[in-house]
RNA sequence: GCGCCCGUAGCUCAGCUGGAUAGAGCACGCGCCUUCUAAGCGUGUGGUCGCAGGUUCGAAUCCUGCCGGGCGCGCCA
């Protein structure tokens, strides 16, 4: 059986797409390309509705509804249908044979976690690339959110059939870096004594000092160990004073993203998050792909010396006219060309991050996602254009963007100040809350979405925390089959699932049954957000299910007096628990077995 | 000034790339919970989908113009 056979949608889809062929031989293929076959709003609509006489009545130039009429009639007479009929403008409302729902349970049951994996993707290379934060810090609260939505992104587009490449790029080449070698610098200092003030530092060195924050204390004094006092200078005023640069910027600049990046490896692995490719930036230059990038567009006459026009409305106040090294971006969809070298002659961040995607189209892949901060948004355009000129239009080129995460304790927003050093670490937040608490709230909010995190709310156990309330759906479903003996999948999978007949055993079926396509719909639009909302719902409808049980003892899942009726709902409680795991896979959170 | 994103119940948000009578949680109203699976359950009220046009069988969804919020706007990354 194959992945796509899992999908019951598909199945059906493929279904009235052949009706409609047999109605209308001449239909053009683009009109059968816009046939769905989804799950009503309606449940009174049955269990599957279909669009194929709207979208076909148009070309065929026939009223839908008369078409409609035609096509449930041959729907009907389908084995998996029980009922067919035309519905509003032109509908085709199904409702299956019962037994065909239920026969999805040995399915879900013998595929595992694996059930809703799908061929979309088509083994088609996708390169995802997130997090990339510079590496001149710890990871705080404001990387996490881009961290877990690229993640869990990633997955989704494995679980749907891509081959995945889960990336970050380095940018350990700019300014910034830079900034990081002289923070470090005088961390280090310290560690051998001086008795220099951080004020009189900062007026010895340029752009005055950035990063003050006390994690860098550490590495100075690893510094002091690996170099002794060999990068500074004695001096009688303070005891060791500053060198000149030339004599340890390097050095320290290098062994300062090292450990920086050091740190947030953990960072990220204590989220889960385990990427396999790390692009530096700053290799990317010396292996000359920047020239590499540059000449491969020169080449195709997308590269020329200009002079850009000032924003309108918002003129710089030092502006003034320059020539500059320019790409033909407008060509691509961009509203301005833009430059690609600094005027000392180095790249701009854009003409390296063109060298970045040029290494990654050379590698292969088909398709390039992205999981940017919103700040990010006016950048999306320019590196598209990059990336359809590089790659003659093959590539295709997705960006994600996320928006702000607001702490709140105890009704009060937690302040975040990068410059005092005291903002809340990623560390904090998953020592305060769990790392599947943080995983799965990020991951309740359409991404492009602001956030409030709750740090009280997301650890209260409580129907109105979806972590919970999705994690005690899988405890209760892993008590019951505890206390049936741990039954295995193999023997419920036989069970007389006849039994199951009760409408909220079937609404919860239902459900397992739509959770393939869901993940291609969720994979296609790049929204892993909606893998948390099928799980909720999914988690309603069993906890629905549970709570029958506690006013009517018969649709109690184990009952002594009835032994096969029993095999079939532990069948469908053990189904609901795979299901929820596939998807607490996806977003890379772990099932629990009890609550405590 | 220009570009991108957003505007849905009192609040926080979904809405499956154009489908049928727009959903969920919270809050609010009512009922239930001494014994079963209650870190509660059931049920109800609540909407001019920012505004105004347009496209078509059909619009919260697409197009145009306004209003309001966020982000960005030549050598920061």
């Amino acid at each position: 059986m194959t992945a796509q056979s899992h999908d019951i949608f598909a199945a059906l889809r493929d279904r009235a797409v052949a009706a409609l062929r047999a109605l209308l031989p001449d239909l053009p293929e683009e009109a059968l390309a816009r046939v769905q076959m989804e799950p009503p709003r309606e449940a009174a609509h049955g269990d599957m509705a279909t669009n194929a006489a709207l979208v076909a009545g148009k070309a065929a130039r026939q009223p839908p509804p008369r078409l409609a009429a035609a096509l449930a009639e041959r729907l009907a007479a389908l084995p998996e249908v029980a009922e067919a009929a035309p519905a509003g403008p032109g509908f085709v409302n199904l409702r299956l044979r019962e037994d065909v729902l239920r026969a999805q349970i040995p399915v879900i049951l013998a595929a595992g976690e694996a059930y809703g994996d799908s061929a979309a993707g088509g083994g088609r290379r996708v390169n995802v690339e997130y997090v990339s934060a510079n590496p001149t810090g710890p990871m705080h609260v404001g990387h996490c959110r881009g961290a877990v939505v690229g993640d869990a992104l990633a997955n989704l587009l494995a679980k749907a059939g891509w081959a995945v490449t889960k990336e970050y790029y380095v940018n350990d080449a700019g300014a910034q870096v830079q900034a990081l070698g002289y923070a470090a610098y005088w961390r280090y200092l310290q560690a051998l004594g001086t008795t220099m003030t951080e004020e009189e530092y900062a007026q010895l060195i340029p752009g005055g000092l950035q990063y003050r924050g006390d994690y860098l204390v550490p590495v100075g004094a690893a510094l002091r160990e690996r170099f002794g006092d060999s990068l500074a200078v004695p001096d009688p005023a303070h005891r060791y004073g500053m060198a000149g640069p030339d004599h340890w910027l390097a050095p320290v600049r290098e062994f300062a993203v090292a450990r920086m990046m050091e740190a947030i490896r953990e960072d990220l692995a204590a989220l889960g998050v385990v990427q396999d490719v790390f692009v530096s930036e700053a290799q990317l230059i010396r292996e000359g792909m920047l020239e590499r990038a540059e000449a491969l567009l020169a080449a195709k006459g997308l590269i020329y010396r200009g002079v850009l026009e000032p924003p309108k409305g918002k003129t710089p106040e030092d502006w003034e006219p320059r020539e500059q090294t320019l790409f033909r971006a407008t060509q691509f969809g961009d509203e301005v060309d833009r430059p690609l070298r600094k005027s000392d002659g180095s790249g701009t961040y854009f003409a390296n991050d063109i060298a970045n995607h040029l290494g990654k189209i050379e590698r292969g892949f088909d398709a390039l996602v992205h999981v940017w901060g919103a700040d990010h948004g006016g950048y999306v355009r320019r590196m598209r254009a990059a990336v359809a000129a590089l790659s003659d239009g093959r590539v295709s080129f997705d960006v994600v963007l996320t928006q702000i995460v607001h702490v709140v304790k105890g009704g009060q927003p937690v302040r975040m100040s990068k410059r005092a050093g005291t903002y809340v670490t990623l560390r904090d937040l998953i020592e305060e809350v769990g790392r599947d608490a943080v995983r799965f709230t990020m991951l309740t909010r359409k991404a492009d979405a602001q956030m409030e995190f709750d740090l009280d709310k997301v650890v209260e156990q409580s129907r109105d925390n979806p972590v919970f309330y999705v994690q005690y759906a899988h405890a209760r479903c892993r008590s019951v089959l505890r206390q049936a003996g741990d039954p295995a999948p193999a023997a419920l999978a036989a069970a007389p699932l006849h039994h199951l007949a009760d409408p909220a055993e079937l609404t919860l079926l239902r459900r397992l049954c739509a959770w393939p396509r869901l993940v291609e719909a969720a994979a296609a639009a790049r929204e892993p957000h909606r893998i948390a909302f099928f799980l909720h719902d999914l988690a309603a409808d069993f906890h629905v299910l549970w709570n029958r049980g506690r006013d009517d003892s018969t649709l109690r899942f184990i009952r002594g007096d009835e032994p096969e009726a029993t095999r079939a709902r532990l069948a469908l409680v053990a189904a609901t628990a795979t299901v929820i795991r596939s998807g607490l896979a996806v977003m890379g959170v772990t099932p629990v077995e009890e609550m405590r």
